[in-house]
Formats: structure tokens, C-alpha cells, sequence
DNA sequence: GTCTAATCGTTCGCGTACGATCCTTTGTGC
DNA sequence: GCACAAAGGATCGTACGCGAACGATTAGAC
């Protein structure tokens, strides 16, 4: 019965894409206050770990392309979290920076994961065990995408 | 050092948002000859697993909200994967059903799972490790939804 | 120095994703 | 029956997310 490969219920892949929009759904209540969408969340995070940053940078650091990540910093410059300046060594490098709004952010910010943990009433070492799988499988899906088939390595 | 609750890298919700989009990434390429998107393949599979469906169900089996579903089978009818028709019996329904070549297709999309895993390079065991993780996850974010705050439960 | 290739970010087009709102249809109280 | 609430989708507006193509800048070949 359950033997079927295609049951909706035995794909990782819909497992990951429904937590993953279920668990972001949870932090909208909570991040709405501070004036952040879930992405614009993790850019933030990524530059409160480190200030001038250039976009490739964060976007490495966030495992996102480029087109996306352009429109939103731009959301967060116009929000006045953010500047966004050519790097004056490399005119090419766009040097994206926290401004003093955007440090002050973090603050508010320290409370959001205990929040969401509290809402959702799992175990931190739970969590913490989903988190490390999810990052090694993300890290096989990184080698999968630069070895494109099993049997056509790089050339 | 790392003790920092806010460091990227000891997200939960980083690590799924990121591994989601970088999973959905590998199917990309394997689900393109079969002209799907990874969400319209979600699709698929829940008719494959039942057949006429209204939009409501498919909707409540995927975690998708009805404005994302409307757009979504809009074009596997397009495609002509699928049919939308109201059931007569409660004209607010919209019935969903496989057409002779959304069932077709069904024979092509059964070596999807093969391929993502192989891409992957990653056991079974540990896939379904993941995914039983992460549906005990989603369970948990569905429950938090329903009772806001720690302190307000249901009304 | 000049031609060319590589790098970095942006723009464009398309497809999700969802809150708020609306419309139609059905169920309910009376 | 009729007013009214509830249910099921659709529409609107906004924000990702990414492939493909583009423009500007820099590095390399010679």
C-alpha cells in the first residue's frame, strides 16, 4: 500500500519545502514588529555576524543568487537598515553596510529566536539535531549541483 | 565565540529555507523534461495518489493557502495535464482531475525519486531519517499556529 | 597599450507564496 | 422564504527566487 515511491508523504522534498514555509510562517507574526520579511531576517543576520560585507559575499552566505538578493537589499537600504555603496577598490563589488538603525535592530532581534522556539514547543536539542541534518544534506546538494550526473563528473 | 543565538549558522530556520531551495534546485533539471515546476509536481502527486480532488483538499495535503493553489492548477490545466470544472453538486467547489495525459505522465515522473537520490549521493536511510524529522517539525508548526501564544491558548 | 576574458551586480521574465479582500454559493435561524 | 453567516475560490498587491541576458569594471594575454 505504502509501497508507492510517489506517496506525497514519502518525499523529503515535500517534507522540506512544507517545514520550511510552515516554520517561516512562524516567524512572520513575530519578525512584522521589527519591520522584516524571513529573507530580509537572514540578511540581517548576516551582517550583524560581519558589517561590511559585499553582496556576493552574503549571498554565498545565504546560498542565494544574485537576482534575488539584489531587490532585497535594496528593500533594506530603503527601510534605512542598510547602505549600499560601490567599493571605491573595485568599482564591480557593491559593499553593503549596517547603519546605525541597523545595528541598533539587533537588540530587538536577540529575541526572536527564543520566541519562535517557545512557540513552537519542540526541544532545543531537538532542533538543534533537525538543524545539523539539514545542514549536511545541504551541503550534498552543493556537491551535487557542481558534479551535474553519476556518471558526467567535471570536465 | 559561538554562543551567539543569532549566528547564521545555528538557525533552524536557515538551514531549512536554505536546503529547501537547494534541494527544489536539483529537481529543477530532472523535472524540466516532464515541462514541471517542483510545486506543480507537488501537485501531481497528490491526484496521483487520488484523482478528482477539489482545490480545498490538494490545497489542505500540500500546506499551501488557496491563492498560491489557484495560480498552480491554472496552468497544469493549461498544460494540459488537468481539468477544472465546479462539481454541480456545490457549485463552490472546484473539482480537480487527471487528465489521460496528467495519468500518463505519472509512468515518467516514477523515476524521479531515483534520480534526486542518486543525484544526491546521500543513504535512504538517512533521507528518511530526515523526512521523518521534518514532518514531526511540520506537525509541531501546525499546532503552534493554532494557539498564538504560549499564553492565549484557543479562545 | 589593446583586445579579450572573467567578475560583479542588475534587469527582465516567469513562477511561486501569502495576507487581505471580494464574489458566489450554500447552510442556518427564524 | 429571507436575512445572515459560513464556506470555497478567485483577485489584488507585495515579496521572494532564479535562469538568461545585459552592462560596467577589472584582470590577463600578447
Amino acid at each position: 500500500m505504502t509501497e508507492d515511491p510517489l506517496a506525497l508523504d514519502r518525499q523529503v522534498c515535500f517534507a522540506l519545502a512544507a517545514t520550511s514555509r510552515s516554520v517561516i510562517g512562524l516567524y512572520r507574526p513575530v519578525l512584522e514588529p521589527l519591520g522584516l520579511t524571513h529573507p530580509q531576517y537572514l540578511v540581517m543576520l548576516s551582517l550583524w555576524e560581519r558589517s561590511p560585507r559585499t553582496a556576493r559575499d552574503i549571498a554565498a552566505a545565504l546560498f542565494l543568487e544574485p537576482p534575488t538578493l539584489t531587490p532585497l537589499l535594496k528593500r533594506l537600504e530603503a527601510a534605512g537598515l542598510v547602505s549600499r555603496a560601490r567599493n571605491p577598490e573595485d568599482e564591480r563589488e557593491l559593499r553593503v553596510e549596517l547603519t546605525d538603525a541597523g545595528r541598533a535592530l539587533r537588540a530587538r532581534a536577540e529575541q526572536v529566536p527564543g520566541r519562535i522556539v517557545e512557540r513552537l514547543g519542540v526541544p532545543i536539542e531537538t532542533l538543534e539535531q533537525v538543524r545539523d541534518s539539514l545542514t549536511h544534506l545541504l551541503r550534498a546538494t552543493v556537491v551535487a549541483q557542481a558534479a551535474p550526473t553519476a556518471d558526467s563528473p567535471a570536465a
